[in-house]
DNA sequence: CGGTTCGTACGATACTCATCGTAGTACGAG
DNA sequence: CTCGTACTACGATGAGTATCGTACGAACCG
């Protein structure tokens, strides 16, 4: 039986805030974590779902559970077991629809300064 | 002798970082307080300074100054005294600079969520 | 079944932070 | 000089959080 025609999950279901309970002041402040942010955007730069243990963060696997959860609570990210592995997508359409741009903006912010740091110069 | 003949600030001088040295993950969580939020949205409100004591926020004046530290540290605003009174105006310029239309999607971000709330429809 | 992998739960710890009240300083007006 | 206004500094407190290690659970592979 192949993986793919299964229910996606498989048993254990996560809590998501919906659409309507998402605040910006939560979504900032979920950004505003140096390991947060790294993580989305991660997950900004692939189309799809990312497995949680692809990200290589330097801390411990409690820690980075931690910092899932936050996003996830906050409404930034949608997670959904699939096996033994959980996968994370960015809830772009929902945050789209709440902050215009906002995503965008925070990304590319991210990505400047990524590059004004790491050129001393 | 006029008072606008004198140098702007009379003495007490306060901490700014160089643009240089402001952070993402500091703007983003100086926005994240809804008390602080509520300060930037009305200091852009107003395209000059606005004095401290303006603002109607819902906590005693210990906690004011506190936001405003927490605003000014992090690069969000620029602060002088004048007199007895403390100026406060929106570094814009810094932050356009740094991080591109940031300021406007949280700003635009921050009305809409107001307007959603306030209508329990 | 047993073992492996992936992630969670729980408890602990240390740090940050939002808040307050009180006391104090700086400035301007009288 | 004295008073009032504006804001700060300090100490306290209660809540939140970033971090860890260890122990557990759920799914898969033999």
């Amino acid at each position: 039986m192949p993986a793919q025609n299964r229910p996606p999950s498989s048993g254990r279901s996560l809590e998501h805030p919906d659409r309507a309970e998402i605040r910006l002041e939560g979504v900032l402040h979920a950004f505003s974590d140096p390991m947060r942010l790294q993580i989305v955007r991660d997950l900004a730069a692939v189309e799809g779902e990312l497995n949680c243990s692809v990200f290589d963060l330097p801390v411990s696997k409690s820690t980075t559970t931690h910092h899932f959860r936050v996003l996830r609570e906050n409404g930034v990210v949608r997670q959904v077991y699939r096996g033994t592995a959980k996968m994370n997508a960015l809830r772009r359409d929902d945050l789209e629809s709440l902050f215009p741009g906002l995503l965008g903006t925070v990304l590319e912010a991210a990505g400047r300064q990524a590059s004004r740091l790491a050129v001393p110069s």
